[in-house]
DNA sequence: CAACTGAAGGAAAACGGTTGCCTCCCTCGG
DNA sequence: CCGAGGGAGGCAACCGTTTTCCTTCAGTTG
């Protein structure tokens, strides 16, 4: 708003202190010389990478006010005189100032940065999520420590341990796969949210994807399309994906009044080949079938295949409906997948937004699941 | 101006296999602030939060030593009794004591984290190159930033700020292609490794893999056993990569005096129709073809597809070589992929050993080519 | 002219560690 | 009895910021 026309300023700042002083003399070394032991105590510097970054005593040097002052000024904080703050911002600018953020964080307690933690393993679903929670969390000015523990016990605790000492403000857990898991030992008393892979304890904090609704649409499309006999082909049964798909497609299917095709779930691998077997006992149990529900997008694919291979048509004979919506699945599948994304980036950003809240003293703890999207291409 | 927000779904690294992960205990501290010293020590404490984190100065009281001494005692400095080093050591297992890694740093001028900027996405190819990083940086007692710009110039700029105000003490930037790239503008005077995209400039050190030496041994592994005719598909003309592999196969086929089958290299998309398409393109072009090298494991599945569907078998009639060996396409191959792997993982690992030495002083300059290896299934 | 009032900005104490230097105090030799 | 020497540990400075209080000074009032 008002500039003071200040335009040859610069020369005339500082009185004794400024006097002299270039952008070279502070970035070079002169601005540290003043302080003999640098010179001899531990600052070692054999390589020539020169280590003199500007703090704000340069720049209050610079523009010839006291430390405090240049801190004020920088903040916006105190009485001082709109032409002081210019000139303190003009040389912060000038000298390309940066507050050290460690400085600060020693004394405000709060470090402004949060532990990424992957319990077993940096994959297709966790890695989503880990962007999602980065994105949402570096538009708010906090940094993210990544951690991948490789599903090692002694790498987990090794992170947690930095982790603490770093005085992370929060915590984020994000699993590969959606059964539920005990919660960490409370070892650093920061706030933690788990995503993907939910808490044991409802007393934690926990985002995990809709499974269930979102197999309950994919069902429903296929019956909306006028399928009624329809079969699933999922992972293992062990996994809780599998159990909170298939249990989803039952109630699907019950809802309309129909029955399992092949007479239940076939349970095994979240793999093509599985998907291609499957599809020959499911065709062999129920001739008849017109619609397969998959697990996943591989199983989809796979089943896709053998479909082709055994003169059926997709989705004219039999409708397909994947899960996941990976792309290198669903589109390089012949044809299309239509599938059900977990919006996963959303669950991520989710995880963070709940994150920040507890940070802020607000924590809402429980399980929350978001919906997913039921994305429609050719196959059904 | 315009931010492409489009998360389109993600294209990403396949996932191994888990090992189980056993909780551990990781809290061997019942103990805090159970000190009286931080009751009446003046320890502001608005709004709730406790944050009643145990310094240095719970220890020396619960020692009953001075905080110096403390710290000598827990760093091994100085001359001390053994049995006050004891005493510190055991009055900081009962508090849970972690030193404030913010303020040693205040004070040596290492911040001990280092910084992972991606230039354009994290995917398939980025991720194991920073999951081999973090895990090399933190063996090293070194945590990580993770900085994903998602190819957005703001979001760059405002991440290298972040990490200055940080004051990381390094900077691996991770592409997600090979293709050389402008160094980054320098704007924080720390060294910085370039990993998988080389910067162009050979004052800046830059890790990336030896496509050159990973598509001669494919071509050489089909030539040995004794394809003439051979052909080779790859991704788009523009691409670094799909250049550097060119180059390999023409040299290669020079070496044993052959001439690539077809003619000429065929450019085009890295996907799987590309496969499929350039497949019948080859075989009309030149009926007698007996190897395909593929520039990519999509493309080599799409062609080993078309080639089933054409009645070709596989490896007996055309042998089948890919690139990148991505778990998915090329064990889900029928049959699996014959393929060369990039080591990313190492990419990565090296990038942090080569950071980790300028850190010390002792920078390496320049362009390092990593070795690239075949792996042999049963397409070729 | 003295006292009062704000405005502007300086001095110093934190924050949580590390480390160089100093001071005790004990032992030993002369 | 005196001084040297060394072992053990305390003191305080320092890292880079922020924030609280204090000082200074100009302007105003009685």
């Amino acid at each position: 708003m008002c500039h003071p026309q200040e335009r040859n300023g610069p020369r005339l700042w500082g009185e004794g202190a400024g006097k002299g002083l270039s952008e070279t003399d502070l970035t070079e070394s002169g601005a540290r010389g003043r302080d003999a032991r640098a010179a001899d105590a531990g600052r070692r510097d054999p390589g020539g990478a020169r280590r003199a970054r500007v703090t704000i005593a340069d720049v209050a040097a610079l523009a010839g006010v006291s430390v405090g002052t240049a801190s004020k000024a920088l903040n916006n904080r105190g009485k001082l005189r709109e032409e002081t703050r210019a000139r303190v911002a003009e040389a912060a600018r000038r000298l390309g100032f940066r507050p050290n953020e460690m400085a600060r964080s020693l004394l405000s307690g709060r470090s402004f940065t949060v532990g990424l933690l992957t319990t077993d393993h940096v994959g297709r679903f966790s890695l989503p999520v880990l962007l999602g929670a980065e994105d949402a969390l570096g538009a708010g000015e906090i940094s993210v420590f990544l951690c991948d523990t490789r599903g090692d016990a002694i790498r987990e605790r090794h992170h947690l341990k930095a982790l603490a000492s770093r005085r992370v403000d929060g915590l984020i857990v994000a699993g590969r796969r959606t059964d539920p898991r005990p919660p960490l030992r409370q070892f650093l008393d920061v706030p933690v949210v788990y995503a993907m892979a939910p808490s044991t304890s409802e007393d934690d904090m926990s985002v995990a994807p809709d499974e269930r609704q979102g197999a309950r649409d994919a069902v429903r499309h296929l019956i909306a399309a006028g399928r009624t006999r329809v079969a699933h082909i999922t992972g293992p049964a062990r996994h809780h994906s599998s159990q909170a798909r298939a249990d989803a497609f039952r109630e699907a299917l019950a809802e309309a009044g129909l029955e399992p095709a092949g007479g239940h779930v076939l349970f095994g691998e979240w793999n093509e080949p599985w998907g291609r077997q499957a599809v020959q006992h499911i065709l062999h149990a129920e001739p008849r079938c017109d619609a397969v529900f998959c697990g996943s997008d591989q199983i989809a694919r796979g089943a896709a295949d053998s479909l082709r291979e055994l003169g059926k048509r997709v989705p004219e004979d039999i409708a397909l409906v994947g899960f996941d919506n990976w792309d290198v699945m669903s589109t390089a599948c012949r044809p299309p997948l239509t599938t059900v994304d977990m919006e996963l980036s959303e669950l991520g950003r989710a995880a963070a937004v709940r994150l920040l809240e507890a940070i802020d003293g607000q924590p809402r703890p429980g399980t929350r699941y978001l919906p997913c999207r039921l994305v429609i291409r050719d196959s059904a």
